[in-house]
DNA sequence: CGACATCTTGACTACAGTCAATACTAGTGG
DNA sequence: CCACTAGTATTGACTGTAGTCAAGATGTCG
């Protein structure tokens, strides 16, 4: 595990500023919930390409991806590799009850987690209600998305699974960003042409031709 | 929707009874919480083939699997079918906060449903502990499936995923059926070459080519 | 500028898809 | 009992999309 610095940013120290604040773990939280997670909270950063935990290792914390985009992996002994699912800010890291992880965790871009120990985070899932239901109802949501995923993985072609891609981070971009600008869209994908074809289970050379501006 | 029967089969009336008691999402309830479950309960009963939801419908239940197999699957306009899911004995179905399903859902064997009324379920979530913990530990295990099964549908090659199929069902199977038997391995699996098919991102006839006696 | 990583492009290959014929099985009715 | 049908499975011949291998282009940074 790669960490490039444990300081806090300044302008992070206090959840009521947090960017993620209504959308993360902690968003149905009141006020006492949120002062208790304040207390079990640090923030860790990495790189692009920082191996965030290794499959099979354990992670001694959770966390809430604020900014930055992360990948979660699982390879093959020969070297196959498929992305499993992309973190975007305001997506759950970890899993309460289990801390070893099935797959491989690295930044994609610059990435910043508000990290919650475990065991005290766990002690809340248990005892305060907000935090579970929203948990709950996050992987449920993830579950969606990864069975919807399944429709790239199984059916679709090279093409339309880089559609899938775009539009996919497209809509949860907009789902953030400006709800106004009508100018032209643009979409920030921060990953190579390599992790696109990871994603979608192609090779990096069908997934960099696909994107080229194919003659005729 | 294809209902065979609402009546219930006489020896599941009481869940003291009930096969699936200590695996499905009543496995940690205490006996109140059992007796409310009790009361918004009744069974449903599938036969093979028959759709027990369209994807865009809504579902006045949600429902644990007692004995069957379910697939969830998505169709895509132009036909392409790719099976999200199996839901096997004890498996959830169903989501408490949302009515409307985003796939089908259809019995692939005779399927029994211990279905529970979505409204009072929904309550006993909020007002009880154990059944909305079980339920996030058993949406964040089929997470994990999910994903796992992302590395078949994206890079396994053909014979790899029948074998990943085979070996998927044989494994959930042994941890219910008799831990015994050193006999020759039999897998039950009531899917058609076609649903085989779907689960893993193949034609029927790849299928098909991959479980024949291969000549040489 | 040179070194290194990433991306693009070309030529060829292979795995799975498509189309189509045939085999098998179960069910129905004469 | 056999003939007929309908659904499912197998097999063959051919095709096409994406994979592989390899060369060259582009970009970044010391």
């Amino acid at each position: 595990m790669t960490s490039k610095s444990e300081t806090t940013p300044a302008q992070l120290r206090d959840c009521s500023d947090c960017p993620i604040r209504h959308r993360a773990v902690c968003a149905n939280c009141e006020p006492k919930e949120l002062t208790a997670l304040e207390e079990i909270k640090y923030y860790k950063e990495f790189r692009p390409g920082d191996t965030i935990v290794w499959a099979g290792q354990d992670l001694d914390f959770v966390a809430s991806v604020v900014v930055g985009m992360a990948a979660l992996s699982r390879t093959m002994e020969d070297g196959r590799r498929q992305i499993t699912g992309l973190l975007l800010s305001s997506d759950f890291l970890g899993r309460p009850g289990r801390a070893s992880v099935r797959y491989d965790v690295s930044a994609i871009s610059d990435v910043t987690l508000c990290c919650f120990r475990r065991k005290p985070f766990e002690d809340l899932v248990a005892s305060t209600p907000h935090i579970g239901q929203r948990l709950l109802e996050m992987s449920m949501d993830e579950l969606d998305a990864a069975r919807e995923w399944m429709l790239v993985l199984g059916r679709k072609t090279a093409r339309e699974r880089i559609a899938s891609l775009l539009a996919m981070v497209a809509q949860r971009d907009l789902k953030v960003a400006s709800p106004s600008a009508t100018g032209p869209l643009t979409i920030d994908l921060p990953l190579s042409r390599e992790g696109i074809a990871d994603s979608l289970g192609l090779t990096l050379v069908t997934a960099s031709r696909q994107l080229s501006p194919s003659p005729i």
